[in-house]
DNA sequence: CTGCGGCGTTAAGATAGCGTTAAGATTTAA
DNA sequence: TTAAATCTTAACGCTATCTTAACGCCGCAG
């Protein structure tokens, strides 16, 4: 199972096999691309979740590489580079990297660094919290934590039966199927007879939402969940 | 006018001086903490925008400043320290840190760096404010300090109780499953079979925190931290 | 009217999952 | 090193949940 996408752009070959070697040990998915202009093509269609760039490439600078992959991308960049100098560094990063290795670099310290770019990405990429609630007349699903209420007091469902009303919910005004139903809820077809289960369930959902009857039978095919105010 | 804000904890007076004028010079408001415990508790009072952070502090490990800081906020964090070693800057990029310099570091670098982590900041948009202190009924968690009180009154918990605490404190009301549980509080999937032991610190917390039932079961899917005064 | 199919409801047995305790294993501190 | 704290594991009773069975209701067709 891969930990992340990389993007390497490099142009020596030893250097290009290390990479491949370490990136592959720890499980990473990655490209390699030998020069700026292939490098900035596979950022824009690879988008990868980090971008390892050599400073020294052929075919351009890369102040420019990072100027140009950051004109459409926030993506991590780390500088590899032979170059110690200074003031290198503090024009790479000012140009918009986010950090700076110099040759010869320590892999496991590579690694590492690495690992920070993507422990940020998925910081603020889990900060998008959803909101995604789901109401209808005087009935709440709150997805993000699970929990379902009526009248804005708070119900306890067991497992099936929040599974089950989420199912209904995400469907809502759709009639589905008892085969469907037994599917969605029952993944695997193990012996238990569902089609008598899931009357007990719709009983036991429509005791617990006991407001208005927001589950309607339809004989033969299956169940529906109603939209209130509408019929 | 100040271009952000800077948390430098560092006790060698020399670098104290150093930091204070490089900041200065380059119009950012600081803030200077003279050992572990001070600095914790002034990132979280005066929220800076980033921390620099010595390793080599006299009343704690630099490793474990990191992890506190990390338990209740996610202010960039970089390291200055005089440890070339890459066991430390792994271990310290691991534990939460964003960036490692070893002494002696450039100035103009450590503030491309510092460049770096608000740039970062402005991008991510809206800091995730977190006061330091969470209460919930009689329950109060002071993140800072790593303490947790019941009726204003310590009580003692091991690593793995404070964790899963912590955890369930910052998804007050969402529930949690037990396989997420599982992968926040044993990072490497470690052969202990950590559905039982769940079970074990469940009931360990919920006897410390006697008073009422913060945490709810969800049988077949996992826990959560309920809202005191709601249901 | 009567029989039948499908549904709703209730209750009881089976079962999986939880809470709890305690004893070993392991880690940490002295 | 020993001692203390902590973590892991096993065992067992108990509860919530799931499944199944039974029965009554309704609508429809004969």
């Amino acid at each position: 199972m891969n930990k992340g996408t990389v993007l390497v752009i490099e142009d020596d070959k030893m250097i290009q096999n290390l990479m491949s070697t370490t990136l592959e040990i720890s499980n990473y998915a990655y490209q390699i691309a030998p020069n700026a202009e292939q490098g900035i093509l596979k950022a824009a269609s690879y988008n990868p979740d980090v971008i390892i760039l050599d400073l020294g490439l052929p075919d351009m600078d890369g102040i420019e590489v990072i100027k140009k992959v950051r004109s459409f991308s926030n993506i991590p960049i780390i500088v590899v580079s032979a170059r110690i100098d200074n003031e290198d560094k503090i024009s790479a990063l000012d140009a918009g990297a986010d950090d700076y290795l110099t040759k010869p670099f320590n892999t496991e310290e590579l690694l590492a660094r690495i690992r920070v770019a993507l422990r940020r990405k998925t910081y603020t990429g889990e900060e998008t919290v959803q909101t995604s609630v789901f109401t209808n007349g005087n009935l709440k699903i709150d997805y993000a934590q699970g929990c379902v209420y009526v009248d804005d007091k708070e119900v306890h469902l067991t497992a099936i039966e929040y599974k089950l009303l989420c199912l209904l919910a995400k469907n809502l005004g759709k009639v589905l199927t008892h085969n469907y139903i037994k599917k969605e809820i029952w993944l695997d077809d193990n012996g238990c007879d569902s089609q008598l289960s899931l009357r007990v369930f719709v009983t036991n959902l429509r005791k617990k939402l006991n407001a208005a009857d927001y589950i309607k039978t339809h004989i033969g095919i299956g169940y529906r969940m109603l939209q209130q105010g509408k019929n």
